[in-house]
DNA sequence: TGTAGGAAGAGTGTATACAAGATACAAAGG
DNA sequence: CCTTTGTATCTTGTATACACTCTTCCTACA
């Protein structure tokens, strides 16, 4: 009987995190746009926060490379070029590779049960109109592959540089004669990783990497 | 005529990024020990400086993953097992034959002339005594590939890696009997290179990773 | 003797205060 | 009319102060 008293996790966040999480998202998502300032008042009196906490965050986004630091100027988030994505593509396809390579040596069945779940899923989402469930259900599929690499440092970079990507990403989920090319595609990638064939499956996850790079690249020049 | 006034450019830098890279070289040359804990009043009162400095060094050292933050104890210098620089060195392989692969097509005539400078300087320079040389005639070597790529996320990613293995690859280089093998790995490494055969320099490179890994795995393991 | 309780100390988390550099604008001089 | 200089203001860089938590150790009581 009585109130579950569930905690609120965010309470145990240090403001610093809260925070950082904040500003990367705003960033990532394009509520935050590239040129523009982040100032330290500003922010502190918008999030109800003191300086510190803003200071401490925007140390994190610097060597994450989203806000590029003008001394006694501060902070300002980062340009997105073409050119960048495409740098942070070829670096996501080269890992992407290694994370398949990875996966085909040391996934579990139980696992590779999972991973046809989530391309289950994955194609169930995509017959409705939500695209961020769409790139949800995308996210879960490809975690289950990072994970079982069981290189945590891998996971962690493409954890990232994923997000990175997250406005181009949802852009190129809205086109809808993509969902079927890329259910199939998932479907291939999970063939390739049952039949433990390494070469096969890299070459499967860089042609479904490939795409997105031509996708986003054109989502890119059609909105400068 | 007169004088030609140049500034410190150092003199510019805030010492939060003086304190970041201090304690960043210490941690890296192992300095500071895995496990040792950083306590802000007594590494400001070390280094000169108040708290506040330190605690944005700490920021970007977290994100880095060369502290560990615990809640409401502050940060301590990450372990470094087997498992994590295996972790990294899987990482570091696969982007280096990325970059390699890049350069075989973006390398201009007289980056390869650079390069065979640089193999030649380090054919030199393991002729003496002097393993901190030849650590900077080895990252001279590879710096040239890595900006031959083009790509700035990737040469930035690679610059990372090898720093976090500082330690253990200048071990590597105090094995007088691989001094040989690195320079005709430098050697056969240019030639695909020169040849742009991509296939051939992924795997030389490939070796070259392979052969570090296994080194640094005895090395850990002995020092253990 | 062992354990519970509490007080003191140490250290982080957060806020604020102070210093100094950058910017913008206005006024003065050529 | 343009340039230059000075001043006011804004913002960052750094230091410090305060609050709160966790640990530790000592004491008192069972």
């Amino acid at each position: 009987m009585g109130t579950d008293f569930q905690v609120d996790i965010d309470q145990f966040l240090p403001l610093r995190d809260v925070v950082f999480n904040t500003l990367r998202q705003a960033i990532l998502r394009g509520e935050l746009k590239p040129g523009e300032r982040l100032m330290e008042i500003q922010l502190a009196n918008k999030l109800g926060v003191s300086r510190t906490p803003i200071r401490e965050a925007i140390r994190k986004l610097e060597l994450e490379g989203l806000v590029l630091m003008i001394p006694r100027r501060g902070a300002e988030v980062a340009e997105i070029t073409e050119k960048s994505l495409r740098d942070v593509l070829e670096v996501r396809g080269a890992l992407e590779e290694l994370a398949v390579e990875l996966a085909c040596e040391r996934i579990s069945e139980e696992d590779v049960d999972k991973l046809r779940e989530a391309a289950k899923e994955f194609e169930e989402v995509s017959k409705g109109e939500d695209v961020t469930a769409l790139a949800e259900a995308d996210v879960k599929f490809h975690d289950i592959i990072y994970l079982a690499t069981k290189n945590q440092r891998l996971i962690q970079l493409l954890y990232n540089l994923r997000e990175q990507m997250y406005r181009y990403r949802v852009e190129y989920l809205k086109r809808e004669e993509v969902h079927a090319t890329l259910f199939t595609e998932h479907e291939h990638i999970i063939e390739c990783i049952v039949r433990r064939d390494k070469v096969a499956a890299k070459q499967a996850i860089s042609t479904h990497i490939d795409n997105q790079m031509t996708s986003v690249a054109d989502t890119i020049r059609t909105k400068k």
